[in-house]
DNA sequence: TCCATATGTGGTTACGTTGTCACACACCAC
DNA sequence: GTGGTGTGTGACAACGTAACCACATATGGA
């Protein structure tokens, strides 16, 4: 063992290139091939040298390397909320696809406020980040990054105004399949929750479900259509009323928190799924199969997106020129026990 | 608008501070100084270079602040699993306070994977990151972190071997308060479910049960203790095996995961809650208390352990002399609809 | 013998930022 | 006048790395 080891436990100054190829005998820049494998170093060189580096600890300085390439890899990523099992679960594939590539992931949770999104794609661009996915709640970061070429994908839904990646499931189909699947037991009048915004998830949740009106010859009664905003405090309270005034015999919740709010509701309102109520969710969950009847959901590939999302940037980072692509993952109805035709009485 | 803006949409390069400084025709030095408020500059100065950074679209490079700073403004966050819900809302908290704080977290899921780990400190090390949070699976990597001088704070559990601050709940306490609830109502066979490790959290758990049956003085029949290891395939199975040949009257499941294992092998047996088996779970997770009976659990306060984590590594980067810190916060139990006394036909 | 090619090496420069320093000027008190 | 102090500026160096180039030396074929 090296006796400086036990003599210096904490190096005020970090380990750059230039030591090791002092202890080693070589100039900075053969410690450089050597360590990087890039050009010519004879074996003998590199052998000294990657005992140098492993000697003394040298940890190679990635914002120097960053700075001289022009290049990291480091991938920004900016999810709604990281909170919700829905994003934690799409930054895991991420994490996972993109630490299996070696790069590293800068994640951000921005509350679906433009505000900080924007502020977001600032601090990615600052970091002259290799690339950034996102699930967008304005056009304007996107913007932004194209504008300074930074390459984005878009996530769970299509706002950006400037060609981009994007990853999205088939939102018409799973809430058209949903709707569908209760018009089909004799449902006529089914509540529609969706998240009171113009991103393209929710609005395709809601064609899905005029979608499977039309189809089955059922008009829609727009009362019974419920948009609510992202933690509503009234959330609850504007899903009671739709039950009370109402009278829905089935509800589609089109998103996981809803779901959940409506359960609770119901719940509390002593209201037997699906004797009384049927109930169809969007993103299934983990309390849904667990729960007594379970809830019949539109399950999406979440972790699956998140694949896909670092896969296109991984592509575009090798092929900068290929064209956009919107990648459709399929959703798949899942049939459980809250659904059912509705009882003779309620009619 | 000015004609430039149009006629270049994508700027080959980034704006530099040279760019800007040639702009408001003064020297780069003052152009820093004008936009980061540090030292000396006219007004009138300081106007027209704020301005031609705006039309220009500067974006600082903090690869280059960072290599002249030797400071960054990144936390390295390492978690087992980003996949579980404990561990999402870990982070969740963990990001929330260093946005707060104007810093960026670098996540990674290592698997608690030591050779995973030791890579995610390296990468850690190699950004220069201001710090980095950690539920440690290993002591390795905090040792090499904390040679190179990089702050360490450990959530969840304890392993380093050098000084550094952490964050735990009282294992200790939650686990007997678990176990004694059982004990209380009469259970003489209480099943421990728990995690294998050599982890404080899981020895702290399995301490904490070990006291409780002191307390009650019952003896504890080593049989009814079921190390398992995480993603292990035959968890159910082994779980089964305790259910069928030890016949506990109670099972206290360490953490969520395991609570839900056995949740799902209890109900598979047709087994009901609380009649036939009590079951307690460790870290609320919702379906706990959707599911009926609700599922007594010892709550713990994941958000705020994350944020705490994150607070004592600000803390830490005001005043790196403070002493290492250990914050222990408390765990609730809450007592749900999944414990009962063991009924007759048990004794 | 001599030029081509392959193999190695080190000097220099540049990446973009910020800190240090020297310097210039204005103003005021002596 | 002189010496201070406050204000303002730009030249220059440095952070650590990697690309580029110039320059060695060895090997081979013409």
């Amino acid at each position: 063992m090296n006796p400086l080891d036990a003599a210096a436990p904490v190096p005020a100054r970090h380990v750059t290139l230039a030591d090791i190829a002092r202890a080693a005998g070589t100039s900075a820049s053969t410690a450089s091939r050597a360590l990087s494998g890039r050009g010519y170093v004879s074996e003998e060189a590199r052998e000294r040298l990657r005992e140098a580096a492993e000697r003394l600890g040298y940890v190679p300085n990635l914002s120097a390397r960053t700075l001289k390439q022009r290049a990291s890899r480091v991938i920004g990523v900016a999810v709604s909320d990281l909170g919700n099992q829905f994003y934690a679960r799409l930054a895991a594939g991420i994490e996972q696809t993109l630490r299996e590539a070696d790069y590293q992931m800068v994640l951000v949770s921005d509350n679906s406020d433009r505000t900080q999104e924007l502020a977001c794609a600032k601090a990615f661009l600052a970091m002259r980040t290799a690339g950034v996915i996102i699930t967008p709640a304005d056009s304007e970061a996107a913007a932004l990054l194209a504008r300074n070429g930074v390459d984005v994908v878009e996530v769970d839904r299509r706002l950006a105004e400037v060609p981009c990646d994007g990853v999205v499931i088939d939102n018409e189909r799973g809430a058209r399949d949903a709707t569908t699947h209760l018009l089909a037991l004799g449902h006529l009048r089914v509540g529609l929750l969706v998240a009171d915004t113009d991103w393209t998830s929710d609005a395709g949740r809601l064609q899905g479900y005029l979608d499977g009106h039309a189809q089955f010859e059922v008009e829609v009664d727009e009362r019974l259509i419920v948009p609510i905003a992202f933690h509503a405090p009234d959330t609850e309270s504007r899903i009671g009323a739709l039950v009370d005034e109402q009278r829905p015999t089935a509800i589609f919740a089109a998103n996981n928190t809803l779901a959940e709010h409506a359960w609770q509701v119901l719940r509390r309102r002593g209201l037997r799924l699906p004797h009384d109520v049927s109930l169809v969710g969007f993103d299934d969950v983990p309390w849904m199969a667990m729960v007594e009847p379970g809830i019949t959901v539109v399950s999406q590939p979440t972790v699956e997106m998140g694949r896909r999302a670092a896969q296109l940037l991984l592509r575009r980072a090798a092929d900068p020129a290929c064209p956009p692509a919107l990648e459709t993952l399929e959703p798949t109805l899942i049939v459980r026990g809250s659904t059912a035709p509705p009882s003779p009485l309620q009619h």
